[in-house]
DNA sequence: GCAAAAGTGTTCACATTACACCCATGT
DNA sequence: ACATGGGTGTAATGTGAACACTTTTGC
């Protein structure tokens, strides 16, 4: 038999980071606490590991429980455990990094949390090490956009290019140049033109593109660069 | 008060993935156990995380512990936590990357922990799930390696473009051309000549250069592109 | 002198940039 | 007709890839 040391045993929490957009502003889901520990402040959605589930398990858990979403993109973000992070007990927290299709959630189940979007730049404090935590996604999100098309998790299945600007240009805070971004993304030859055009539009109106998920697939790990060059100085 | 479940507690372990580069291959430090579990098998250098230290803390300590260096740069790599990875009892482990120069490790303390620098090819099976951990941390540093100046933490402290060369073309297994390279890296200008030239070789002796570290710094969330565009297909 | 490795130069192809211009739509 | 936003074209510039050639060193 094994001697696994008891003191070892530490609380393991899951948060998760959860961003959506609306076609103008990157935003956050975060909750209000109706409960303790700080209720009445905001943070994070997040819970226990239970002992009896995986982790993607659990994020999963999470996320489908505040969304009404399954199959929601998210990706492990990073652990934060400093000693005094949680001033009840120790916890260490999984910190999960999930983008939402913002059309597609149950606004009833945000509700019934006590849950908000709220636009990334006029967030709130946050309790505990939350406000970190954040800032770590958005430099993740940024990264990562730059150089997978993650971005299409954000949108809707069919979307314009003039849409998916917008979203870059939230992400990285800078304008981008209209046609050569057109062009960029067409080059990639992962968009595939549905033959519809966005009716939403007052103007002229933009072709709806999809994904092409099985290039996608193949080369997700291929590095691209979707971020201008012009940011690659800082 | 606040009710923090008590079957939330759960083991946490931490695990470190050490890199090594002798000049011709990459390396891996690995242990062959002399100690239960899995006494005899190989595996990575872990150990439990203590109640009362910070995640890196505990990484530095177990870092220190078989290699007696201080200052090595390591960072998280993710956290593996199925259920059944541990036969013995569920642990979850924070997976920790690190980069050594391999020629300042202390080699005793390497040897009185029965660790081995293992070519990165011919490594072992290793136990749990070690060896996807090792995987996943081949992928981090091709991804990264890539974008940022990390590599250098393989080499010592003055090191020549084409003992660099030869560390990426093991990163990536593949041959780089000699003259782009060497024009590539230095048009960063994050090369500083040292004036002195590597005495080892018996032909032409190459130039000494040595990191600008204010830049490196400075330039550090730029994203570069040391790899070749050629292995951007796939 | 010669082999082996280091260092420099040049050309070509292609991607990025910064523009101007045209098209579709609702009022 | 006109304002607004979508779509295409193009010339100048910069970068990467593929080369040839020269220099240094030990034997």
């Amino acid at each position: 038999m094994i001697n696994y040391p008891q003191s070892s045993r530490i609380f393991l929490a899951i948060d998760c980071i959860i961003f959506g957009f609306d076609g103008k502003d990157l935003k956050l889901l975060l909750i209000k606490r109706n409960f303790e520990p700080e209720r009445g402040k905001w943070s994070l959605m997040g819970g226990f590991l239970e002992p009896s589930e995986d982790l993607e398990v659990g994020a999963a858990r999470i996320l489908h429980d505040l969304t009404g979403l399954k199959n929601v993109y998210f990706e492990q973000l990073a652990v934060f455990g400093k000693t005094d992070r949680d001033p009840g007990e120790r916890t260490v927290s999984i910190v999960f990094f999930a983008l939402i299709k913002i059309d597609e959630h149950d606004s009833e189940s945000v509700r019934s949390h006590n849950a908000s979007w709220i636009v990334l730049d006029n967030r709130p404090s946050l309790i505990f090490d939350h406000n970190e935590m954040v800032l770590k996604a958005i430099e993740h999100l940024r990264y990562k956009a730059a150089l997978h098309p993650i971005g299409f998790e954000l949108l809707q299945e069919r979307f314009t290019i003039p849409q998916l600007q917008k979203l870059y240009e939230a992400i990285y805070g800078i304008p981008l140049d209209r046609r050569n971004f057109s062009r960029k993304l067409l080059s990639t030859g992962l968009l595939i033109d549905t033959g519809f055009k966005n009716s939403n539009s007052t103007t002229k109106k933009a072709a709806l593109y999809k994904l092409d998920i099985e290039k996608y697939t193949e080369q997700f790990h291929s590095f691209w660069n979707f971020m201008p060059d012009s940011m690659k100085q800082n």
